[in-house]
DNA sequence: TTTGAATACGAAATCGTTTTCGTTTTTAAT
DNA sequence: ATTAAAAACGAAAACGATTTCGTATTCAAA
């Protein structure tokens, strides 16, 4: 029951390891004889090469490592969807490891990664993030990297991202069109570059429509989730203030809102105008459906997977790589909680 | 700019390499001064060991596989954010597939973390699988293998799972409690054991308290989701049937479900009582919040990887390891789907 | 001073592949 | 028959760590 190794096959035909060896690697300087005679010995020994020896040999493992601020989490499960099944194509295994939004944790796992010696890195960045002396490090390791989604401006590497700025801007030009004069936003933490992002994107469409922007209506969502909405909706309510739309940074942070709007009998679309961002699944199952924008969260860890691996092969053949920032599309999900 | 290797440090120090390897691992026979030499000549050259030499000589990787029918699933997800904090912990990494179901890819992904040679495995099946050989081939490798949810009776391996017979008679149970007469079922697809076991306990519940089970009453709902829950819902609508109650196999289709009693002006929970399955975040953002049964995702993960630890602990030391099974408790969640 | 046991160190084998660079054998050309 | 070129094979050196077994040194006890 030993382990079956080249030494092994080689024995058994009475030829070298070497030739064993490039027998089963097609090499050109093997007589098409020997390399059916030793093909057919490997099977019938059922051969697997030993990944470890060829790992050290070689010095790559195939293998890329993605962390991600959590997995539990519909738009991050969906990236990982997407670049597990591209990587898979091409025979690469993806070790994927969580941050729980802590700049510490992340930090380790970067090491952790590096240390591993994946072949590239694909990560998004935790919220609390703000020192990215470990993504330098990653560089400077000449480990190939791609960020998304949560990304920093200030790292040198390939990224994949929405547009934030533009998809809210949308978003709140959307409601506008509707008809909604008043129109609140629950944004989400200060540090964020998307919640940053959505926000001026809000901003700059009341601007354009010559809507007064009142700060007084901008709440903050800590964690952008259920009950941070619930509870932005309840403080909006308790300030007296009169809106007719609501434009929340994600889904969840709407559809708690949407739940203290009906408790408190305010109608959705009639009274108050509510628009999502993600398009989770969620907001298709609720009552009344939730308009949205719609986050490719499956086209970005594909298209995430793809640039990492033109800059692995890059780096394997010694060729110079210039980083790409694609910007992919989003677009409004028009459902029941605006009016038609 | 070339890697810092044991035989850099050694050359560095005058001393051998063996000296240097043993001087990191902290042998006893390696006097205390030279370990603070050898420690301290390490650290200034920021040595990190080479991973592909270690596994190549100790035989292990300190990575683990999971395989899993999907991963953007609230159930799911929640498994493996369990598994990687755990594993995590011991300083194992994670590589995550996902058979999307299919049972084809799941042997091929099988096949892969055999040859990645993992240190273990863990596995839930896809629903379609029937064919087991590729998993008694994990079995046969001596690669240790823990499966959770939905495992095969028929492989002799630990695995952790609830009691869906269980869970599922005291969900009817509560409902025929709540004063229901007349309950329908929305089971799964009819191969995999949750679906049956599932099926089992509402009609088992019935038979206990004396109400008629009824074969009509029951829909299949293939994959369990919102829009199966919908299209199970309309074609009872459909079918005239009188009902008082519902228990569906998910929170998704019981949701679909209620989205289709509202259109039909059928409330809930005054007209029909309504059960889900899983407690999936869904159930609680939705108008009635669901009452459910919690089926805990995250302490099966932890427990999946710690049993696994066990058995990997037990080979490496040669020591004897029997299966272990573990039931996980599920718990009712009363909402307001069920009347008060 | 000799002996014995600790104590500290290192040479070398090993893990299983890959690949360079010779060497041998075969084939074709003169 | 001789030679050049092409085709087929292998020895051996990596890759970087771990570990077995010796050897050398030190120190204390007799």
């Amino acid at each position: 029951m030993k382990e079956v190794t080249l030494k092994q096959i080689a024995e058994n035909l009475g030829i070298s390891v070497t030739t064993v060896s490039k027998a089963l690697k097609d090499y050109k300087d093997v007589s098409k004889k020997t390399k059916a005679l030793v093909r057919a010995e490997a099977k019938a020994l059922n051969y697997k090469p030993n990944v470890f020896a060829v790992n050290l040999r070689t010095k790559e493992s195939k293998t890329v490592g993605l962390i991600i601020p959590e997995v539990v989490h519909h738009f991050f499960s969906s990236v990982i969807n997407g670049i597990i099944n591209e990587a898979e194509k091409h025979g690469y295994l993806v070790i994927i490891l969580q941050s729980n939004e802590s700049e510490e944790l992340e930090r380790k796992q970067v090491d952790l990664l590096l240390s591993k010696r994946v072949d590239g890195i694909m990560m998004s960045l935790a919220n609390t993030t703000v020192n990215i002396d470990h993504i330098a490090e990653v560089l400077s390791s000449k480990t190939p990297l791609v960020m998304f989604d949560k990304i920093s401006k200030l790292i040198p590497c390939s990224k994949v991202v929405i547009n934030d700025r533009q998809a809210a801007y949308e978003a709140t030009s959307f409601l506008i069109n509707k008809g909604c004069k008043r129109i609140a936003h629950f944004r989400g933490a200060l540090l964020p570059q998307n919640s940053i992002d959505r926000f001026l994107g809000y901003k700059k469409a009341l601007e354009d429509h010559d809507l007064v922007f009142d700060p007084e209506l901008v709440y903050i969502c800590e964690n952008v989730d259920y009950e941070d909405g619930r509870t932005a909706a309840r403080q909006l309510l308790a300030d007296g203030h009169k809106i007719d739309g609501l434009f929340a940074i994600t889904d969840m942070a709407a559809t708690g809102a949407l739940t203290v709007f009906k408790e408190h009998g305010i109608r959705v679309p009639e009274d108050i105008a509510l628009m999502g961002f993600s398009n989770w699944f969620l907001s298709q199952a609720i009552t009344p459906a939730l308009s949205t924008v719609d986050q490719p969260g499956y086209a970005m860890g594909r298209k995430t997977f793809k640039l990492l691996r033109k800059e692995m092969k890059a780096k394997k053949q010694g060729a110079a790589f210039t980083p790409v920032i694609k910007t992919l599309e989003t677009k409004i999900i028009e459902r029941d909680s605006t009016p038609k």
